[in-house]
DNA sequence: ATGAAAGCGCTAACAA
DNA sequence: TTGTTAGCGCTTTCAT
C-alpha cells in the first residue's frame, strides 16, 4: 500500500503550465518570471509537493547516500565511529547505509556488492578480521567508486585512509606496564591480516625492545575471529596461564578483546592487577567504571568517523580525479586505571 | 568522477537485439527462447552487468530501503537493536538507513522528513525523549507510509509496536531491592513524555505498593534530556543525596542513566551497595564487569530489532492495507549483581 | 519469440 | 519567458 506522491506534473496540470516551467520555477531559475515562480511555489506548498529523490538520482547518476561497512555495529568503537559518520553525512545531506560483516570475509564481499550495486556514491570501509584477499575492494576502487578506509586499512588500495596511531597507542600502553614493574607482558590480538594487529604488535614489541625486555613469541596470542566467538578469547587467556613462565600482564589490542579478557579473568577469579595486570584498547564509556577500572588506549572514534566522511565526500564531490591521497593519523589517548596500578 | 555502469542497452547493442528482449531474458520470462536467454545471460556475465536499483525504484515506486530513527547509535541498547534490524533487513534484501535524533525533537522531525522524502519504504522509529507532539509522525502515517514503533512508543499512532514489558522489568528490579532490605528506593527516569518512563515508573510504584512502601515523590527524578547531558544525571543524584531522608537505593530506568548514576556515585566515592544500592536498565555487555557488577534489567534488544523489522517488512509487502495491528511485548531479564547485594 | 514505444519523475538542450 | 522533447535505466503493454 503506497501513497501517491505529488509530482511536478500535478503542479503543472493544476496551473495549466508545462512541467519544465514548474521544474525551473522550483529551482528558482533566472528565466522564469517572478509571478510564475510565486504561483508555482504556492501551489507546491499547497499540494505539499516533495521532489522525488529517486528520479533525481536516476537523472544525476548519484544517490546522495554513502555505504558503510564495519564488522559490528554493537561495538562501542564502531558505534562511535558511525555516530561521527552520521553527523557529518546528515549535515551534508547524505544518507548513511550501514552494513556489518560480523568479521566474515564472505559477508564483507556480499555487503560490498550489495552496497555498490545499490549505487551508493561512495564507501566507508573497515575490513573484517578474516579479510586477506582484497580483490573485491580493488575491483570497486578501479571502477572509480570513491572509497575511504578507516581503522582497519590496507596498503593494497590507494585511497584516503583514516587511522589512529596504533603503534604509539600500543607502545605507550606497553611502556606504562613496564614502568609499573611488569616484565612478562603478553599480548592478545586479532588476526595477522589486519593492519591494526600488526601496527599494535609492532608498538608492543618496540616498547619491549626499548626497555631491554626480550620478545617472547609464546606471549602473543591471536584470535582469528576477532573475539566474535568468546571462547576464542578464553582459550587465549587460558593458554597464557598454562605457560611455565606465566605472564604478569596482558595487553589486549581491541575493544572486544579487552572486555573478553577482563571477563575471563574475573570469571576465573584472578586478581587484577595483583596476579596479572590488564591494559587494552577500548572505547567503552564504562572503562573507568569497570572492576578494576581499566587502563585503556582510547581512540578518537567519533573524530575518525567524521574525518573519514569528510574525506569521502570530498572525493565524491570532486570534479576531477583525485591523485594525491591522504592518510590521516589521529592520536590515541592512554587512560590509566587500576587494572595496571594498585 | 563516476564509473559508467553497464546497462541492458549495452547488452542489447552487443547482441543486436532489443532492450525489452534483454530485460525479459534477464527476468527469465517464459516468452524468451532458451537460446536467447543463454546468450543474454552470458553477455550480461561477461560485461559484468548489474541492474540499476534506482531505475527499478523509480519504476516500482519502492526503494527497498527502510529508515531507522533512534536517539543515539552509540548506546549499547540501540546499537544492539540496530544489529537486529540490519540482520533481518539484509536477509530480505533491504538497505537500512540510520539516523539519530540525539534526543532532540527538532532533529527527530528533520530526520523523519529527510527519510520519508528519500522514499524509504517504511520507518522504524523510537521516539526522542523530548517528543511530546506527534503530528509529524501522524502525518507520515496517514499518508500510508508503513511505520513500526519500538521501545519508545506512543498510543497516538495505530501501528505495529514492539516493546519490552517495562512494567515487569521495573517491578522486578524494585521488588528485588525491597527483598534485599532496601526501603527508601529512589528512581531516576527520562522525561515524562516517554512511554518507557511511565511504564517503568508504574512498575516501580506498583512494587512499592505491593510491599507496603509509601511512594515518595521526591525520590523520583527526571532527566529531561535522557542523560545526553551528563550533568543532568549528576544533578539528579546529588539532589537525592541532599534529602533529609536519604534514599538507600536507586533504580535507574535507562542504559544511559544507569551508567551515569554509577559514574556519579563512583566519582563521589560512595560505596555501592553499602551506602546506596544501584539497579538499572542496561544492555551493556560490561554490566557484570562493573565495579560493582551491576544489577540490571536487560532487554532483548537484538530480538526487538528483529521483530520490529519483520513486522515492518510484513507491512510493506502486504498488498492490502493492514487494519489489525500488533503490539509485541518482549520479556526483560533481571540479572543480579553486587550493586544490590553485598 | 521478439520489437517498438510509453512511462516512472525529473532536468535541460533546444525551440519558439 | 515559456513550451517541447529527449533521456536517465528499466519494465511492460501492445504490436508483429
Amino acid at each position: 500500500m503506497k501513497f501517491e506522491a505529488v509530482t511536478i506534473k500535478d503542479i503543472a496540470k493544476a496551473l495549466g503550465i508545462s512541467t519544465s516551467t514548474v521544474s525551473r520555477a522550483l529551482r528558482d531559475s533566472y528565466e522564469i518570471s517572478p509571478e510564475t515562480k510565486q504561483l508555482v511555489l504556492e501551489c507546491a506548498e499547497k499540494l505539499n509537493y516533495r521532489p522525488n529523490p529517486i528520479a533525481l538520482s536516476l537523472k544525476e547518476k548519484r544517490s546522495r547516500s554513502i555505504g558503510v561497512l564495519v564488522c559490528e555495529i554493537a561495538n562501542s568503537f564502531f558505534s562511535q565511529v558511525i555516530n561521527g559518520i552520521e553527523s557529518v553525512a546528515y549535515d551534508k545531506g547524505y544518507n548513511v547505509i550501514i552494513t556489518q560483516s560480523n568479521e566474515s570475509f564472505e559477508r564483507e564481499i556480499m555487503n560490498l556488492h550489495s552496497l555498490s550495486s545499490r549505487s551508493v556514491d561512495g564507501l566507508l570501509v573497515s575490513l573484517s578480521t578474516e579479510t586477506n584477499d582484497l580483490s573485491h575492494l580493488e575491483m570497486l576502487h578501479k571502477k572509480g567508486l570513491p572509497i575511504v578506509l578507516f581503522d582497519r586499512v590496507t596498503d593494497e588500495i590507494e585511497t584516503h585512509k583514516v587511522v589512529v596511531d596504533n603503534f604509539k597507542g600500543a607502545y605507550e600502553a606497553t611502556e606504562h606496564l613496564i614502568q609499573k614493574g611488569y616484565k612478562r607482558i603478553a599480548a592478545i590480538a586479532n588476526s595477522e591480516f589486519l593492519s591494526i594487529t600488526n601496527e599494535r604488535l609492532a608498538g608492543y614489541k618496540e616498547a619491549l625492545n626499548a626497555y631491554g625486555i626480550k620478545y617472547n613469541k609464546s606471549y602473543v596470542k591471536h584470535c582469528f575471529y576477532g573475539g566474535m566467538v568468546f571462547s576464542e578469547i578464553e582459550d587465549a587467556v587460558n593458554k597464557l596461564f598454562t605457560l611455565k613462565q606465566r605472564p604478569d600482564a596482558i595487553l589486549a589490542t581491541s575493544d572486544k578483546l579487552s572486555s573478553g579478557c577482563l571477563k575471563t579473568l574475573l570469571r576465573r577469579g584472578i586478581a587484577i592487577p595483583q596476579e596479572i595486570a590488564l591494559a587494552g584498547f577500548s572505547n567503552s564509556d564504562l572503562a573507568e567504571l569497570l572492576n578494576p577500572s581499566l587502563t585503556v588506549v582510547r581512540q578518537p572514534a567519533m573524530e575518525m568517523g567524521r574525518a573519514a566522511t569528510e574525506l569521502l565526500l570530498q572525493l565524491i564531490e570532486n570534479k576531477r580525479p583525485v591523485v594525491q591521497f591522504e592518510k590521516r593519523i589521529l592520536t590515541p589517548e592512554l587512560i590509566i586505571g587500576h587494572s595496571t596500578i594498585l
